[in-house]
DNA sequence: GGAATGCTTG
DNA sequence: CAAGCATTCC
């Protein structure tokens, strides 16, 4: 089985470029990013008509996430409400989570917020949501021990994530401690990362600005990932991250990730 | 000599279209209008690997004409001002004229004013700038008799240039009896429509308003001219539209007007 | 840098 | 409907 994840930075501008990497690359289940788009307006035509079940939890501008399935999902929930009614409402107003199970595998589709700098509200948002991220999947596990727990989390784990520009940097957005910290925290649950299963090494990036010529300066960083449950990560027999989208005309800041297990 | 005539509504967001026009139609000379960009940023690479001299008169967003010529163009010269020195400044401040010299004819490009609604002030701007025209015309003739006037004039001369919805229409912009007996005056300084030397008949359009499906209902208007002085317009072997550039991706609402002397 | 919104123009 | 602009976000 396949699983993509990609962060398309709206999915009606990248309409073609999905629909075209779906034909080369007929994954079992694409996990979309930032769709930036209602649900009402979500692009169905094009996507089904390549046979996917379409799962979508989208508002208007910002975040916005998508399950694409050749087989119909089951128990598809969006949202951290649906799975933990207890907390304050407020935390499902960005729409940033979408799961759904397959085989009896869920795949559980994020979208971590960026954080904007150090110290900021939204870093202190970013912190709050992977704190709650925490207790959303302690119960997930609890039903569901195989999880694939995929997305763009907006964080690199590791300097050898990062390139090497940047990497010396204390405290930039995506590396601080405190993020890697809850990052680890999460792990610690019991996922692994799919990606560092096969490749050691880095300058391997799923990222790059738009700016500054980024990526034919390959200054990138990996943010984008699979992390999987233990009998998941024993299954897995690949990990890689195809840049070629990345190279089009009008790409997304990110390229897919893809694991098969 | 092929001279045309384009209105590309935006020459940076047109430039892959008249490059690719430019290649297929290798015309001697190519006017265009509302160019919409500053000269600083006018997009110079690519039209000038085609083999193009390029002379431009543009502004901020709105407006702004140039005129590409594989020989060098003689005495180009832009705006009213340097033709009519002692005018009212201020009749410059649209970029909306620019004019050369090739092979011993003038080549005339002009971006005429929409009106936007009868008697508005759109409109009584218009008329004014006709009247402007008209004294521009009688000193340009009094040097070069042979001058070869195209561009964008907003105006639809007869009721045969306009689609049969709008042509019972009374006063409709762009085809009210002010507009039209102020290009007549234009044109009694010694000027013919190089289009009607060779057809007759309407439903021939070189404009088509983006919305309500205008183009595929062929509810055009005729308003992109070649006015050609007695020498020329007897010269004169054809007088074509291609309405090829209308049916592209992203079009402009205009299409290209070619006439062949 | 690119996509979103809301604005103005044609 | 499709340009432009300014603004916000990442």
């Amino acid at each position: 089985m396949k699983i993509a994840s990609w962060n398309v930075n709206s999915v009606r501008s990248r309409l073609e470029h999905v629909t075209n990497w779906l034909q080369q690359n007929p994954v079992d289940v694409l996990c979309l990013q930032e769709t930036k788009v209602v649900d009402a307006d979500f692009p169905h035509t094009g996507l089904e008509a390549l046979g996917y079940n379409i799962y979508i939890y989208g508002q208007k501008s910002y975040n916005g996430v998508a399950l694409l399935s050749k087989k119909p999902l089951e128990q598809v929930t969006t949202g951290f409400a649906s799975i933990l009614p207890d907390i304050e409402p407020g935390w499902d107003e960005q729409k940033r989570i979408i799961t759904g199970i397959i085989d009896g595998v869920r795949i559980l589709n994020l979208y971590v917020p960026n954080g904007s700098e150090i110290d900021s509200e939204k870093y202190k948002y970013k912190l709050g949501w992977l704190n709650l991220l925490h207790k959303y999947l302690q119960t997930l596990l609890s039903t569901t021990p195989n999880i694939c727990m995929c997305g763009d989390f907006n964080i690199a784990l590791e300097d050898r994530d990062i390139h090497e520009k940047v990497s010396s940097i204390k405290n930039h957005i995506m590396s601080s401690d405190a993020e890697r910290q809850a990052l680890k925290e999460l792990l610690e649950l019991g996922f692994a990362d799919a990606f560092r299963k096969f490749t050691e090494e880095g300058e391997h990036f799923s990222w790059w600005d738009y700016r500054t010529m980024a990526f034919s300066r390959n200054r990138g960083w990996r943010i984008d990932h699979h992390y999987l449950t233990p009998e998941l990560y024993k299954k897995a027999i690949s990990c890689v991250i195809d840049i070629e989208p990345r190279k089009l005309e009008k790409p997304s800041d990110h390229t897919p990730v893809i694991v098969e297990f």
